[in-house]
DNA sequence: CGCCAGGCCTGCACGC
DNA sequence: TGCGTGCAGGCCTGGC
């Protein structure tokens, strides 16, 4: 669920409801994500305004006035807006909870998600401050990768998904965003031209519009669902369709695990 | 049962 | 030597 273009759809779903809006507390069912709830959050967060929810790459930040509410959906983690007393399922762990008892619910069964805390410039923090730029703004172009991708031996999939170079970009879009530009995963970052690094950051910036629309159509709603129609709804071009016939040209996609991850491509429209 | 999964951190061994 | 790199492991549950 929770790329780029997820976590973006579960900002904006949320912050119309959030923003200027003051928080009555913090339920915390269960503290063990990622890392541990800070168990401070239960005196810190009554009587605090949110006054924004941004993003940067997949995190959230809640501004709180006294302090930032970073939030991570990690591999299974979603959120919803739920009426007060709406009682928790499993893997509900924590409510934000605003005056009038409606909750901001965080799902995460897999637990790899999280729940920070910082009183300091947000995007300073150790979890954020080496992010490069955002894949959607001018900041991450073609001479911006090329660039960042100057002397590096990896694999441009392993640098697309390497968050100091783009923020953001998850396993799937790689694969898909690669797959655009008409470039195998499995080359060397550091020889790709100026040319094909242009190619390659319009097509992140195509890819992620595309899932952003297809999420915010789905999820437009979110609040009432479970999050994932989105995801389902996205057209993929090679991502989970080892074997099957490329949409381009038919030719079999193929798979292979790159720097641990399942990487799909087709062997003909990528070169 | 084993294996896989959209994230991302740490730690390690290796080779340039 | 030092660094970039790939890889393993860790954190967890659920689905096939």
């Amino acid at each position: 669920m929770p790329e780029l273009p997820e976590v973006e759809t579960a900002r904006r779903g949320i912050a119309p409801r959030l923003a200027g809006r003051r928080l009555a507390g913090i339920v915390v069912r269960n503290a063990a994500l990622r890392w541990p709830v800070p168990p401070e959050l239960a005196r810190k967060l009554p009587g605090c305004r949110v006054t924004a929810v941004r993003r940067r790459g997949k995190y959230l930040l809640l501004d709180c006035g006294a302090g930032t509410l970073i939030v991570h959906l990690g591999m299974s983690g979603s959120l919803r807006l739920v009426p007060a007393g709406a009682p928790a399922t499993p893997h509900e762990h924590v409510d934000l909870v605003l005056e009038d008892g409606t909750a901001l619910r965080l799902r995460d069964p897999r637990r790899f998600g999280a729940v920070l805390w910082t009183e300091d410039e947000p995007l300073a923090h150790p979890l954020l401050a080496r992010l490069g730029p955002e894949p959607l703004t001018a900041a991450f172009s073609g001479a911006a990768l090329h660039r960042a991708t100057r002397g590096r031996r990896a694999s441009v999939k392993s640098v697309l998904m390497d968050s100091r170079v783009v923020a953001g970009v998850g396993n799937i879009y790689a694969s898909e965003a690669l797959f655009r530009a008409g470039l195998r995963p499995g080359r060397a970052a550091g020889r790709l031209t100026l040319a094909q690094c242009g190619r390659l950051a319009a097509a992140v910036k195509v890819t992620l519009r595309a899932a952003l629309r297809a999420g915010g159509t789905s999820l437009r709603d979110f609040v009432d669902t479970d999050g994932n129609l989105g995801y389902f709804q996205l057209r993929l071009w090679v991502y989970g369709r080892a074997g099957e016939p490329c949409r381009a040209c038919g030719t079999p996609i193929r798979e292979r695990r790159l720097g641990q991850r399942s990487t799909f491509w087709c062997p003909r429209c990528q070169r």
